[in-house]
DNA sequence: AACAGATGTTTGGCTATTAAAACAAGAGCA
DNA sequence: TGCTCTTGTTTTAATAGCCAAACATCTGTT
């Protein structure tokens, strides 16, 4: 009756996740980051990156230097890392566990990275560790999922894709 | 440059998700579902609930006789399956898999159920269904991990939690 | 000095989602 | 018949995102 609502209390949206990632990936390849290369980065026009920018500026993300360079502040840092984070460990896991197709995988991580909980992420990153560890039966474990699943692909063939408690649904 | 775009391009809102599940949930419980029981249900106006619902009945998601009361379409009940198989799938997985705390593993599983492809959720279904499996190298291995991580619940002393991949991004 | 180009902001419009409040239609009751 | 309650819809207003277009500023060139 209310778990629904908690979708819309996060830190952070979506949208401003990814003008965040944008600053420190612009700082990182270029030395700064302005709003209209962010808006060239993210693909929108400068008037959105403005507006959703001025909002950042306000919620003490985003700096800005005396010549309108933008800047992450250390909580800007943070949250960038915390959720580059938690992309690295949902790709990891939906490609090399999973055996998800890599833009699948890039595109699911992408849609969740910002969604899911500190717990939830850092145990699935302990999970993966595990799992990619040196452990005998880990070794022998993965080898044995990844025999058994056969990589079907998705194909009509497939019992786990037939299952009916996983009705097609991307058809819809 | 594109990928982060997908966000908005999927089949279903978390909202209208939600709706649907709602129709579905109170179709089980009482047999019929109008537009003030999905309100309630849902925790929000009959007004809003109405404005969303009209938009689903355009869509032939949901249906309606000819008193008002909600169905859904065949395309509606193969949706909800969907969305509630993946969520199922996500619960067991964090919960049981990861150890994730129940009421956090719903709220997560919620938040990502509808985003998720069919792709990821077929493959999740079919590691878990190898993962609880009587294969001798799936028990061995989940019985290790579990011994490993020693349910740290997220404390400062625990090496995973300080690792320097995830910084403590819900702090923030 | 004057124009051109780049940059950043603002304004008006659109969609989705919510609430609140007004309104319409029906049902039951006195 | 008239009153009230329930139900559903509509309208107005918010917020968050986006675009397009107008506008303001600054810089560099001629």
């Amino acid at each position: 009756m209310e778990v629904w609502k908690e979708f819309e209390h996060n830190i952070i949206t979506h949208s401003a996740a990814h003008h965040l990632m944008a600053i420190a990936e612009l700082l990182n390849k270029y030395g700064y980051a302005r709003v209209t290369d962010v808006a060239r980065h993210l693909g929108i026009t400068r008037g959105s990156a403005s507006i959703t920018l001025k909002a950042l500026k306000e919620r003490r993300l985003v700096v800005e230097d005396e010549n309108k360079f933008l800047l992450l502040s250390e909580e800007g840092k943070n949250l960038v890392q915390a959720i580059q984070s938690k992309r690295r460990v949902l790709i990891k896991f939906f490609q090399d566990v999973l055996g998800v197709n890599p833009e699948l995988a890039e595109i699911d991580a992408c849609k969740v990275e910002h969604l899911i909980s500190h717990q939830t992420g850092e145990k699935l990153l302990a999970f993966i560790k595990f799992l990619f560890s040196d452990e005998k039966k880990a070794r022998e474990f993965l080898r044995a999922f990844h025999e058994s699943s056969l990589d079907c692909g998705g194909s009509e063939s497939c019992p786990y894709c037939m299952d009916a408690c996983l009705l097609r649904p991307e058809s819809s």
